[in-house]
DNA sequence: AATCAACGTTACCGATCGGTACAACTTAAA
DNA sequence: TTTAAGTTGTACCGATCGGTAACGTTGATT
């Protein structure tokens, strides 16, 4: 048996990232999160301490290793505005669509159920505020980037950075529906021509 | 108690195709279903088989009554094609966002529960249908469409529609997380622009 | 060597899940 | 008026939900 812990508690809280991923919140039953955790019901409650903890440790999770790195692009140095916004919407609509993690954003998935009524609320306020944290991210850029006072878009970035964030929830849907990367690149340039870069 | 039925098929299938709307399916229990139908559990079982049965009539309700009719929009008479599309993409994002319904669109949040494995195989086909509808939809407007032949959009009709969806995609996710439809409506402007409309 | 905290396993808790058997009752037809 | 079909309400079914108590085992500390 034991007397040390015999799992990784990383490795442990990545695996409960992919279920609740996959099936959101409500949908992830303490049996499917133990089960690919690779642990017991009473290690993860003593570990971690109950479901909602778990899912928040799981967003936080999420925010640093999945979603934070593709902001890496928006300030990428020597590359132009217009590619650094199709680097930082590529990255993330890549992200979306790859085999290795559930189809979709992990974010958006849940912020949909806060609507339910079924989520509590230190959870509902965590997602609310990683979601309002990519647009805040592209109001900045179309804000303060030369380039984009240059081209006149900083005194629309808020409405701008609206129709980008729309985009991603968009792919993320999309994505999660079946519908594969090459399809959605072209998305992408065509949401970039409305707001009038490219 | 009774011997003739006490309450209105139609008028029960809509609660239930409200509580759907606003739960999902596997969110939505057959506690607060029947209760918001007005009807106790047997007869709901012995009216419309069972949970299954029951969604895919309220599927087909809102397609029906809430989805289709937007797509009038789409063959106006006397109509410019950017106003059509427009006045298209504006009833739906409206919907999405009138208080009157949940926030968002029925068939995008019960879609989206499919890629948990949770959702029965006829639910399934029934959604990913509906959705492919839309897309179907714009694809003959800017295939067959005089205007859209003539601005050169027949040869991309299926990229720019893929736009489209994925752009009421957007504005659901967005509805769902509590954006009001005016600050939506200037994506749909972008929207359109990226494509070469308007 | 003795102690104690941390671990894993099992078995269980009350509540809720989707679904149903059954009895009481009402209506329409015979 | 009797009968048969149809409806409602209650009470219940096995399964699963999130969460926990209890027990035996293990390893580090003293």
């Amino acid at each position: 048996m034991s007397g040390k812990r015999t799992f990784d508690d990383e490795k442990a809280l990545e695996s409960a990232m992919g279920v609740f991923w996959k099936k959101g919140y409500a949908g992830a039953s303490l049996a499917e999160l133990t089960q690919s955790m690779g642990i017991n019901k009473p290690s993860m409650y003593r570990t971690f301490g109950n479901k909602e903890a778990l899912f928040i440790k799981a967003t936080q999770r999420y925010i640093e290793k999945n979603a934070q790195p593709h902001f890496a692009h928006l300030h990428q140095d020597g590359v132009s505005l217009v590619q650094r916004i199709k680097h930082y919407m590529t990255s993330v609509v890549s992200e979306q669509c790859t085999s290795e993690n559930p189809k979709g954003c992990f974010i958006f998935l849940c912020q949909g159920e806060i609507a339910s009524g079924d989520m509590p609320e230190l959870p509902s306020n965590l997602l609310n505020q990683a979601s309002q944290k990519i647009q805040d991210a592209l109001v900045e850029v179309f804000s303060h980037d030369p380039e984009a006072i240059k081209l006149g878009l900083n005194t629309r970035a808020a409405s701008i950075a609206l129709c980008l964030a729309t985009t991603l929830r968009g792919t993320a849907s999309m994505a999660r529906a079946g519908v594969p990367l090459s399809e959605l690149k072209t998305v992408i340039e065509h949401s970039l021509r409305g707001i009038g870069l490219s």
